[in-house]
RNA sequence: GGCGCGUUGGUGUAACUGGUUAACACGCCGCCCUCUCAAGGCGGAGAGCACGGGUUCGAGUCCCGUACGCGCUACCA
């Protein structure tokens, strides 16, 4: 059997969104799983909607997503002589025809609407579809704008055997002529991506399926240009809550894969997500009820056999800023940076961590048991990675300078009077500890505590907040631990100083 | 309008070729743990499988119709 090859094709008409995430992601899939080649071609044969600065946000999403290719990026818009020439050939042979109709102005708003509309008139036959070659040739020679027309035969059906959606047929006298080649000489979408796939021997199409009707179009072109098509596996929609269209004007940033970057995912996290977005390893003898699926086991598990025909819904809520995204994203982000080897998430940290400042080059150094202790603290309640230098501030300053916050405060600081004198004696007590662990400051503070009659409760939350500014965390004592001896004791006097006096 | 595709709890999915009280995950609620918040453990609510017919001893699984959603119907991709 010959290599498979399988290519993404995104039209640079804006960044990589969570659905040409996903296309890519199982092309990406289908190929190592088959050990064959993933090719990425940008569709930028509409000029006027590509720009160099939309391209390069595709590369990015891709390389973050970690799905390498390993050929291209090729450029639609390079191989446009050749577009040209297949027009041409199909000109040459019948199969093909010059539309001498005058261009008509639409705009993208109205387009749909007057096409609908059209259509709803019946199709009528284009007067230029039998026009002799003579005239055509005639005509063209002096001068007249033409483009050129497919000429979709008058009888008989399409179709093929997709690998999601099984045999799909239909009438060619569903088709319109559809055109091949403007008249400025711009070839068109449904040409190119046939004379592309065929020049780079593209044997599986994976993409989404509002390119389902026009496989249709695509096959009749292969048919035309005497190739044999490939086999076609068109993947259901993501949708929003609303299951209407994911567009970056309703629903901005929250499509787009970088965001997911920025917002501190894991790239493996995402992956395993978009992967259960559409695809299951149903009926996969002993994968059971699992969800997380690491990067080698979906390209074993992967198969096209496991793509499901209906759209899925992409759950966020608007507005929200705990559940910006998709819940199950944000738990599966969780779970993998919880999880996760230490090598593999330190790097990740540490990076968020030289992005707010926070970063200091002994962490890697002779402070690196102790920073990996505290990063295994800020772990377990991190949802993701820009949590590290929100929640571990406290921990990575040495100063104040991180921040109190205001209902903590006034609950565990300023509501019991007597912590103004309990906290700088506490501070003492602390200060003279040899040993500085979690165990022996345990001790020190429960005994401290029923020294003075109050509840270890009391004293373990006000000094949370005194050294975290927070009013919840890790377990005090780990805290305690992380922060060490110094930064503890000058914390408590601080926080006393500030503390409201009297009452 | 035409053509095509789809429809299992709020969301993602499972349910071998029709055969136990429709399963799992996220989310939600409660309990336990506990110095807080998470995590974790335990338990619960939530779909009778879009709706209506049919076939069958028996249907989420097969057939027909309807509704709804989505896609295509461009000199966009």
């Amino acid at each position: 059997m010959s290599e498979i090859r399988v290519r993404f094709a995104p039209s640079p008409t804006g960044y990589l969104h969570v659905g040409g995430a996903r296309a890519a992601l199982f092309n990406w899939l289908f190929a190592r799983k088959m050990g064959g080649k993933f090719i990425l071609r940008v569709e930028d044969t509409d000029i006027q909607r590509s720009s160099e600065e939309m391209v390069r946000g595709i590369l990015e999403g891709l390389e973050w997503l970690g799905l390498d290719y390993d050929e291209g990026p090729y450029f639609q818009s390079d191989n446009a002589e050749k577009h040209r020439a297949a027009a041409y050939g199909l000109l040459e042979n019948g199969w093909a025809y010059r539309d001498f109709t005058p261009k008509e102005e639409r705009d993208d708003a109205t387009v749909k609407k007057v096409t609908a509309e059209a259509a709803r008139q019946g199709k009528v036959t284009n007067p230029f579809r039998n026009l002799s070659p003579e005239e055509s040739d005639a005509r063209a020679r002096s001068g007249e704008p033409f483009v050129i027309r497919f000429k979709t035969p008058e009888e008989g059906k399409t179709s093929f055997d997709d690998a999601v959606f099984d045999l799909q047929e239909r009438d060619c006298k569903e088709i319109e002529d559809l055109a091949l080649l403007r008249s400025d000489g711009h070839p068109l979408y449904n040409l190119s991506v046939v004379v592309d796939d065929i020049l780079m021997g593209v044997t599986h199409v994976i993409r989404g399926q509002d390119h389902l009707s026009n496989t249709h179009k695509q096959v009749l072109i292969y048919q035309a240009l005497g190739k044999p098509a490939p086999r076609f596996a068109h993947l259901p929609l993501i949708l929003a809550p609303n299951k209407g269209k994911l567009s970056k004007r309703k629903h901005g940033e929250i499509v787009s894969v970088t965001t997911y970057r920025d917002a501190g995912f894991i790239p493996d996290a995402f992956v395993n997500f978009l992967a259960l977005l559409g695809w299951s390893p149903a009926g996969t003898e002993g994968v059971g009820d699992r969800e997380i699926f690491s990067r080698e086991e979906l390209i074993n598990l992967f198969s096209l056999e496991g793509i499901h025909k209906s759209n899925a819904v992409f759950n966020f809520t608007e507005g929200d800023a705990r559940n910006w995204t998709d819940q199950k994203a944000l738990w599966m982000n969780a779970e993998y940076i919880k999880t996760m080897p230490m090598e593999k998430l330190f790097p990740m940290v540490k990076s968020e961590l030289q992005r707010s400042g926070l970063w200091r080059d002994e962490y890697e150094g002779e402070r690196r048991a102790w920073f990996e202790r505290t990063v295994g603290l800020i772990r377990e309640r991190a949802r993701t990675l820009t949590d590290f230098p929100k929640h571990g501030r406290p921990y990575f300053v040495d100063d104040l300078n991180f921040e109190f916050d205001e209902a903590a405060v006034k609950k565990n600081l300023h509501k019991d009077p007597a912590l103004k004198e309990l906290l700088p004696q506490l501070a003492d007590a602390f200060a003279t500890l040899d040993e500085f662990t979690h165990d022996s400051t345990e001790a020190l503070l429960r005994e401290f505590a029923d020294e003075k009659g109050v509840k270890a409760g009391l004293l373990i939350n006000a000094t949370r907040t005194a050294l975290t500014g927070q009013a919840v965390g890790p377990g005090l004592f780990d805290v305690v631990a992380a922060v060490g001896k110094d930064r503890t004791v000058a914390r408590l006097k601080h926080v006393a100083q500030l503390a409201p006096g009297g009452q």
